[in-house]
DNA sequence: ATACAAATATTGTAATAACAAATATGAAGA
DNA sequence: TCTTCATATTTGTTATTACAATATTTGTAT
């Protein structure tokens, strides 16, 4: 669908215009990878968590790091790691150095869950961007690094 | 942030970083959205929903209409237009033709605290968006109606 | 030491989203 | 007409998010 039929105005500004139509490419983007994560009974959230702590490659992260890094923050990062740790994808224990810090590790079974997803959110992605040549995934992304302003 | 640095891994596919980086910047971009409505007790789904009914031009708009129309699509509707009905901005009734249909127009309140609003998000996204130029930014747009395979 | 502020995480709660099931209406054919 | 299927919306239920309040630990200044 045209930006313009979601939209229904031809006197929205540009940068209005432009905010919306991330908002809706992101959304649509975000319901591919929802359907895949799905019969692993895994929110995009706890996904996104996972593949920080395996960014971590073996050190763990704090809460307050993860949460960092987290593309939502504003979501409850105990509680979304609590269900990770249900399903024995993470560990959890209090930081020696300051106790009031928490480190969490991805164990084992976390690791190879995410290895069974990385063919299928790869393949989904790739297929999803194939419209795209590779000097305009280039520029969407520096696009997208310097709305944010990023030092490039 | 730097994208790799949330990311943490220079080894991702290009189409994963941008997918990524999508999501994280659109993220983003919402957080400071919700900001400015958070005032009026007014969430982004809802907001959203205003925008669709006054595009219709003092047509109503059934609740499917509406629910093609918003970005995200999977937030229950009719309870969303309870919301907007409580708060005075939007009436609903039953279409005359079909019975099955339902039929929501905006009221002259929910004009009002639109047009209360526009220049708060404008200038919100003007800011946003400050660092492109008025180029980039429609490459930008470019590129996102592209990767949904718009017919251009 | 003590008091107080800052950092870090957890918990409580209300609102919203996600998803399935139910209801009501309409359309089409036996 | 009766049955059956399709459409449009609502309702019920559970999970997640948003936000505020509450510990607990640490750092710092007196």
């Amino acid at each position: 669908m045209k930006i313009e039929d979601v939209i229904q105005s031809k006197a929205m500004s540009l940068p209005t215009k432009t905010v919306i139509n991330m908002a809706y490419t992101s959304s649509m983007v975000e319901e591919t990878i929802l359907a895949i994560l799905k019969p692993y009974d895994l929110s995009i959230q706890q996904y996104n968590v996972l593949r920080i702590l395996r960014g971590q490659k073996g050190n763990p992260a704090n809460l307050s790091t993860i949460q960092e890094r987290m593309v939502d923050r504003n979501s409850n990062t105990t509680r979304l790691v609590d269900k990770l740790i249900k399903k024995g994808w993470v560990r959890r224990q209090i930081c020696k150095n300051n106790r009031r810090k928490v480190e969490i590790f991805i164990t084992e079974k976390g690791m190879e869950t995410l290895q069974e997803l990385d063919p299928l959110t790869e393949g989904n992605n790739k297929a999803l961007l194939d419209n795209l040549s590779e000097t305009e995934l280039d520029t969407l992304n520096r696009l997208l690094d310097k709305l944010r302003k990023d030092e490039h």
